[in-house]
DNA sequence: GTGGTCTAGACCACA
DNA sequence: GTGGTCTAGACCACG
């Protein structure tokens, strides 16, 4: 249990980050109970004070409701759904970037490089 | 000093990887020393053991020359750069699309919003 | 217990090439499985790091595939068993013609030699 | 100074070898001096006595002859010369065929390979 | 049990 | 100094 974190950064973020990324891949969908404050600290090995700081930083964004007495859901509207999506996107895509200009490559060869990827490893079209 | 390792994956590796990085990123260029075992051992934090065999790795890979009584090198060989490179290149982009595509992107959506970025950002060709 | 190595040359080295050879003479045979990296150490009288190098360096060289938990064992794949035969046929010629040369003896005696040595002590045909 | 030698059979008979093999190499031609026991028993890191039996073993076989007051001198009898000759050949070539038959090769596959060999790196002959 | 990794500390050959 | 090897002893993941 209690996957691993990094040091450097708050944990409560990087729970979040963890959540966000679980509602794209839809492994949590729209209007889905979030576990329990408690259930989620045990889950992922971390102090419930800092799941819950997880949480309201999540009710910040909008991404969450806390109901009281029932629980913390996600959101159903669709719009937010949508943001976080291309949120999590432009994020992967500026940390590729990044990593590939400090490896010296151009923009033609990552794009270049992606084509090449989709045509060997056949491609999955949206 | 020490940066961190990740525990699921053996230190001597990850070593490798990094200098790889570094050579890829021309932090370490083409006939340069390499810190000594000892030195790097240090550097890192971990025992001179396994920077041996981290060196010992990168030999038989042909990435580093090692000298008796002068020290480990890059390798000056033009084609086994250009592979390193072209290794890495690949090992990114599939990192990132598999990424993407657990969020739930398709191919287009990768390149379009690549290019989306690059036209955002300024971009830098080749 | 515990055979003598030559300290001219790297244990886990010479215990690889007495594994290589047991494996052509069939003393070990394809699918087989070797002594555990402790056994052998005790076996050898070498410590149980120098025989997991070798063990190691066998399956860099395809000779040996190991199975966590379960072993080492003698690869089954044809082609690398006969390359391996190939290989110590040829470093034993090498060996036999060094010497015989340094001896002052020329390419026709050592044929010749052998021709006369089958024909006294009965040849062996494959 | 002092080669090793090999515990497994006695030093005396093994300092013999070796001052056959260079008598057939020609290190020490007919009617050459041997160094004195003194000498040689430095030289060979062993005791005077164990090079006084090398000697005398030497003596028993014809090679070197013994001059009170001068020295030990390797024979100019071409005869015993001759067949120290034949005889190191026949003992290669009984050890070369010893270890190939245990490897499982036919007298052909040693031939073959020994005229492949030639062919490859080039023959000297006689 | 198995193999695999890591540390600690030592000794060696080379230059 | 450099890299290379070896031992001793520990801990881990896998089955």
């Amino acid at each position: 249990m209690g996957e691993e974190f990094n040091p450097s950064k708050p944990i409560y973020l990087q729970l979040a980050e963890r959540i966000n990324y679980q509602i794209v891949r839809k492994e949590l969908s729209a209007g889905e109970k979030l576990p329990s404050v408690r259930e989620m600290a045990i889950r992922s090995g971390v102090n419930p004070n800092t799941v819950q700081r997880t949480y309201s930083e999540l009710e910040r964004m909008g991404i969450v409701e806390t109901k009281r007495g029932q629980g913390t859901f996600v959101t159903e509207i669709e719009s937010v759904l949508t943001t976080l999506r291309e949120t999590l996107k432009k994020d992967q895509i500026t940390h590729f970037v990044s990593d590939m200009r400090e490896m010296g490559f151009s923009d033609e060869e990552m794009i270049q490089g992606l084509e090449e990827y989709f045509q060997v490893k056949g491609s999955k079209k949206g």
